[in-house]
RNA sequence: GCAGUCACUAGCGGU
C-alpha cells in the first residue's frame, strides 16, 4: 500500500490527475489492499486538481466508512476539495465535523471562502480563529489582492507579524494583475532594497508589470539579474521575460530568449514566441515557427 | 515493536 500511496500521490501534482483515481480504484477493487488516511488524503488531493465533484464525494464516502472523515488530514483535504469544486457550504459543514481543527483546517476553511470572493465570511473566520500562521496572513493578503481591495491588502501586509517570500510575491502579482504596473514595480524594489532575494513568482509579475508600462529599460535590468541568479532555467519566468519584451515592442530580444533559453521549452514558451511574432507584423516567422512546435511534438492547444 | 508517505497560501501565453 505504502508504494500505491507514493504512486497516487505523485499523480496527484501532475498533469493527469485521473491516473490517481484509476489507482486508487485498482487498489481497491482489483488489488483488495488497505485504504490509509494517506491513500485518501493524495486521492482526494486529485479530485481538487482535476477538479471533479463527484469523484470528490465518492472518496468522502469511502473515507466514512473507515471512519477516516474526520482524521485531521482528510477532513482538511476533503475542505479544499469542496472548496476546489465550488461547494463553499460542503466546505464549511465538514469544518463544523471536524473535532479538533488545527492551524491548517482553519487555512483550509478561509481558503474557501476566498475562492467565492466572499471576503466578509474570511474575515468573520479570520477573527474566530485561535491562533493564526504566517499562510493565514497571507491567505488574507492573497484574498484581498485578488479582489482588488489593495487598502485592505496593504493593511495586512504592513500589520501581518513577519513576510515571506510568498507575501512579497502576492502583493507584486496582485498589483500586477489589477494593471497597477507602478506600484508593483514599486514594491519589487522595496523587496530588493530590503536584500530579500526575488523569488521566481516576484519576477514573472514584475515582469508582466514592465510589459503593460512598457519599461524596456527595467525588462533588461530584470533580465540581467535573472541570468546572474540562474532563474534562466525556470521556463515561467523566461516565457514572461519573452512576452515583456514582445510587448516592448523588442521582439528580437524575444526571439533571443526564446534561442537561448537552457529549460525545457513549454506550450506557453512557443505560444508566447508565435503571438509576440504576430503582434509586430511578422506573421509569417510566427506560422513556420508553429509549424517547428508541431514537428518538436507538441500539440498546439 | 519501531520507522518511513505529510493536509492549507503566490506565478507565465489570443485570457
Amino acid at each position: 500500500a505504502f508504494m500505491y500511496n507514493a504512486l497516487i500521490r505523485g499523480f496527484s501534482n501532475s498533469e493527469t490527475p485521473q491516473n490517481s483515481i484509476s489507482t486508487f480504484s485498482l487498489m481497491l477493487n482489483n488489488l483488495g489492499l488497505q485504504i490509509d488516511s494517506f491513500t485518501l488524503a493524495f486521492s482526494l488531493k486529485s479530485a481538487s486538481n482535476i477538479p471533479c465533484f463527484r469523484t470528490g464525494t465518492q472518496l468522502h464516502c469511502q473515507a466514512l466508512v473507515r471512519g477516516l472523515d474526520t482524521h485531521i488530514f482528510v477532513g482538511t483535504t476533503l475542505i479544499s476539495m469542496y472548496a476546489e469544486c465550488g461547494r463553499v457550504e460542503f466546505a464549511r459543514n465538514m469544518f463544523d465535523e471536524i473535532p479538533n481543527p488545527n492551524i491548517v483546517t482553519w487555512n483550509a476553511l478561509l481558503t474557501a471562502f476566498f475562492r467565492r470572493g466572499d471576503a466578509e465570511g474570511a474575515e468573520r473566520v479570520f477573527s474566530l480563529m485561535p491562533a493564526k500562521s504566517l499562510t493565514s496572513y497571507n491567505l488574507m493578503l492573497g484574498g484581498y489582492a485578488k479582489l482588488g481591495e489593495f487598502d485592505l491588502a496593504t493593511k495586512v501586509f504592513d500589520e501581518m507579524p513577519m513576510k515571506d517570500e510568498i507575501s512579497w510575491s502576492t502583493m507584486i502579482l496582485g498589483l500586477a494583475q489589477h494593471g497597477c504596473s507602478d506600484k508593483a514595480i514599486r514594491y519589487f524594489r522595496r523587496l530588493h532594497e530590503a536584500s530579500l532575494r526575488p523569488n521566481e513568482v516576484s519576477l514573472t509579475g514584475v515582469l508582466s508589470a514592465c510589459a503593460q508600462a512598457g519599461a524596456l529599460e527595467f525588462a533588461k535590468i530584470l533580465h540581467g539579474f535573472i541570468e546572474k541568479v540562474g532563474l534562466i532555467w525556470n521556463t515561467p519566468v523566461n516565457n514572461a521575460l519573452m512576452d515583456t519584451y514582445s510587448k516592448c515592442g523588442s521582439v528580437d530580444m524575444a526571439r533571443l530568449v526564446f534561442q537561448r533559453m537552457p529549460g525545457k521549452k513549454s506550450i506557453v514558451s512557443w505560444t508566447t514566441l508565435i503571438a509576440g511574432l504576430a503582434m509586430q507584423g511578422y506573421g509569417e516567422e510566427g506560422l513556420s515557427l508553429f509549424h517547428e512546435m508541431e514537428k518538436s511534438g507538441l500539440r498546439p492547444d
